[in-house]
DNA sequence: GTTAGTGACGTTTTT
DNA sequence: CGTCACTAAC
């Protein structure tokens, strides 16, 4: 037997070598999952099967590179290289820039993310003279996207009287008339949204069979991870190019169903089984993650669900220790207990950062954690939130390198026409938008011949300056690579200096930011293959679509040692040693806006299960009685869901000895506790017994802690020389002496990058090392 | 055409 | 509390 097969259980190995035919498996948490997809591909690769013709989805960009690299590791060779593993966006994104001419959209199309095609919405609600105060862009735009995920075009919606009798009890008649505009626009704009991606590639596969059978010859094995959690029309694309051969794997867990709010639906995995003549059904059962204690907790609890598929999960593990629950007074003091318990757990019991997570409901309970941490000083990171990508400096940027790749790409245009700022006002662009619609061509066509219009001598200069410049930039890009044409964007705009002369902290951080850019592009240039393992095409459109589906999640570097902020749904499909969850209290957790019905309150409950089933030893629960929410303090209750959990798995002397709290009325008995309970001193009590924690004791030139931004306030004023003039650094060498206008005076330590763009490490007196882009940057040499 | 200041408004979860 | 959009004055 070979290696690769050693160590799983019996289900697991079933699976494993199940060749031909569909194959259903129900994989519990914890149970393996990654472990059996993996070693399936492994074994398929071993029996003959050509890596080429197997075809693995997966919903985020991270569990598609974990398995590339278990398989790599498995075998020994580079043959994962040709797999085609990848999440679905990204995947059919690769797929339809082959294809998208068939469709009416240019190849190097641009993808909308959720923040551009609301905004086209929003546009769109405007010139439809309806009043965005009513047909709210965000409301509108889910009804969109659930649409879109059902197989609903604009005329189906109109036509479908359950949707116009539910928008009508709404009082919002007219979004099926949005719809219709918003899809125009994006065609117009020569872009697709998100789902889009999966709509245009079901399109492309029922009406043009020539594909869909290129694609069911190539892709004649196919796996799906996380089942539960996909959507109509990724269930009708997987099941039409699986339909020539069969050879279709899926993986789920029922109870981890928490994508519904998105179109997922858990009634794929019961018409899998019926669409199949012979689906295999394997359960994983053996859970190899969690203790007794937390998975009994996270069974009983899921129980309350109706209509689960019957699984018993059990593990061989020990029992473990309770799970601890702990109640405060406010969401500050939770933040408090959660760093103090941190730094106490890893004095006492050796854990690294990396071992702990916090996780919680909704982004915005990450502040109070984030604030607590920062002052203990433990390393730690937030991930979701505002992406780097969703920052307005690098929206600038890439709205130039959209405009350059794509000139049909109306919202990018807006966006940076009179950006920075160059005489072409908002009266300009609103009469060009005017005669666009009017003319039926595009924004771009407009200003390429304002001469036509009758702008006034002033404006059409400006105007024609602006188109010249973004010709100059389309002019490199047959030959040019990403990197090149988006050096000559930032030098050409002036966004680049614009950002450097801004000497607030915030415009420093922003100039960094756009550095911190052009370096990734460069990383991503001289890299040999694309994130979804695409080999070749390091042109700027193929770039932007692939950053516009990337989360900053998928830039980790996995040793950083860090604690880990996440929401529960980023949570899924990982795992950690200790998990503090956050905020377990009604409208919370469940939340508010999800205790309506039935099935959303199962959801909740389901999301509560993904999120005690994360933790492998330790798991703490804490709650607030009193929160800040918009600016003022807001009572909850504990959520029910910790009524659901049975007593003798439950650690509760944390939480006043009850699991209730009294009503709000226990400010006082509350803050007694706390004091004589002293948890806010565990910590110090546990540094005085076991010594300083390993971060203290070396105390090393980094910082023990890894904020998302460096704080801004670290960087010490400089007072440019009285002579200060730019020096000519095209021939900086390492050893010489600078000045910078800001950071001061320093020793360049190292020279690296293109002769084309230069970036010196200076290593300053006051402000540490920088790096510093030369072509950007003004810097005297001393000497 | 640009900018600064004020008022209304909002928080679920994400590729 | 913080962001964003709209209004009033340069």
């Amino acid at each position: 037997m070979q290696d690769y097969l050693k160590g799983l259980n019996e289900q697991q190995m079933a699976a494993a070598m199940h060749m031909k035919g569909p194959l259903m498996i129900v994989a519990g948490a914890g149970s393996g999952k990654t472990k059996v997809l993996t070693t399936r591909i492994a074994y398929l690769l071993a029996n003959g099967v050509d890596a080429f013709n197997i075809l693995a989805l997966t919903f985020t960009n991270k569990a598609a590179a974990e398995m590339k690299e278990r398989i790599t590791k498995m075998l020994g060779n580079n043959e994962a290289r040709n797999l085609y593993i990848g999440t679905f966006h990204s995947v059919f994104a690769r797929i339809l820039r082959g294809e998208a001419h068939r469709i009416g959209y240019p190849n190097s199309f641009t993808i909308y993310d959720g923040d551009d095609s609301r905004s086209v919405i929003k546009t769109v609600i405007n010139e439809l003279n309806l009043d965005d105060k009513h047909y709210k862009p965000n409301v509108v735009q889910s009804r969109i996207s659930q649409a879109k995920n059902a197989l609903v075009g604009p005329a189906e919606y109109a036509m479908d009287s359950a949707i116009q009798q539910e928008d009508m009890r709404s009082n919002r008649p007219a979004i099926a008339q949005i719809y219709q505009a918003y899809a125009a626009r994006c065609f117009k704009n020569g872009a697709m949204d998100f789902d889009d991606l999966l709509l245009k590639m079901h399109d492309l596969l029922k009406n043009f069979p020539e594909v869909l059978h290129r694609f069911q010859h190539k892709f004649k094995y196919i796996m799906i991870d996380e089942y539960q959690d996909t959507n109509p029309v990724q269930y009708e694309i997987t099941k039409l190019l699986a339909a020539a051969n069969e050879n279709i794997c899926v993986v789920g867990d029922d109870a981890q169903s928490i994508y519904s709010f998105r179109g997922a639906t858990i009634e794929n995995i019961l018409q899998f089984q019926k669409d199949y003549d012979d689906v295999k059904v394997i359960k994983l059962e053996q859970n190899y993650r969690s203790t007794k204690s937390i998975l009994h907790v996270a069974n009983e609890v899921i129980k309350n669900n109706k209509g689960q598929i019957p699984k018993d999960l059990w593990t061989e593990n020990d029992g473990g220790d309770k799970i601890r629950l702990v109640r405060t007074m406010t969401d500050n003091e939770e933040g408090r207990f959660v760093a103090d318990t941190i730094q106490e757990q890893k004095l006492r019991y050796h854990y690294y950062n990396r071992d702990f997570a916090i996780l919680y409901r909704t982004n915005a309970q990450s502040r109070a954690f984030e604030e607590s941490l920062r002052r203990m000083g433990i390393a730690y990171k937030i991930y979701g939130g505002l992406s780097f990508y969703q920052r307005k400096e690098i929206k600038d940027m890439i709205a130039y390198l959209r405009v350059t790749a794509n000139t049909r790409d109306e919202e990018a245009l807006k966006r940076i026409i009179n950006y920075p700022v160059r005489g072409i006002g908002k009266t300009t662009i609103e009469r060009a938008v005017i005669v666009a619609n009017e003319q039926q061509i595009t924004l771009w066509e407009v200003l390429n011949r304002a001469a036509e219009f009758g702008y006034k001598a002033g404006t059409l200069e400006a105007i024609q300056n602006f188109v010249t410049m973004i010709r100059y930039f389309q002019s490199m890009l047959a030959d040019k690579n990403a990197y090149d044409v988006a050096v000559q964007v930032g030098k050409h705009t002036n966004l680049v200096k614009e950002l450097f002369s801004d000497k607030t902290t915030e415009g420093l951080a922003r100039y960094e930011n756009v550095q911190e850019l052009l370096n990734s592009i460069k990383e991503w240039t001289e890299s040999p293959s694309n994130d979804d393992g695409e080999v070749g095409d390091k042109t700027l459109g193929v770039y932007l679509q692939q950053i516009t589906l990337l989360t900053d999640a998928d830039n980790e570097k996995e040793d950083a040692d860090v604690v880990k902020l996440m929401t529960i749904h980023a949570a899924k499909g990982l795992e950690f040693p200790v998990v503090f969850v956050g905020g377990v209290e009604e409208s919370i957790f469940p939340s508010g806006m999800s205790i309506n019905t039935r099935e959303e309150l199962e959801e909740e409950r389901r999301l509560f299960y993904v999120a005690v089933t994360r933790a492998k030893h330790k798991l703490w629960l804490s709650y607030a009685n009193a929160r800040y929410r918009f600016g003022n303090l807001v009572q909850n209750e504990p959520s029910r869901f910790l009524d659901e959990m049975p007593e003798e798995y439950i650690d509760k002397s944390y939480a006043g000895g009850g699991a209730r709290n009294q009503g709000g009325m226990s400010n006082q008995g509350s803050a007694f506790e706390r004091m004589h309970r002293g948890f806010g001193n565990d910590a110090a009590a546990a540094e005085r017994m076991y010594g300083p924690p390993p971060s203290k004791k070396k105390e090393t030139a980094k910082p023990t802690y890894l904020p998302v931004q460096p704080p801004a306030s670290k960087v010490v004023e400089h007072k440019p020389s009285a002579d200060f003039i730019p020096s000519d650094t095209s021939n900086l060498q390492a050893g010489q002496k600078v000045e910078h206008q800001k950071f001061g005076f320093g020793e360049v330590v190292k020279m690296e990058g293109s002769s084309h763009n230069p970036i010196a490490t200076v290593l300053f007196k006051t402000n540490g090392e920088k790096k510093i882009m030369l072509n950007y940057a003004k810097l005297r040499i001393v000497e």
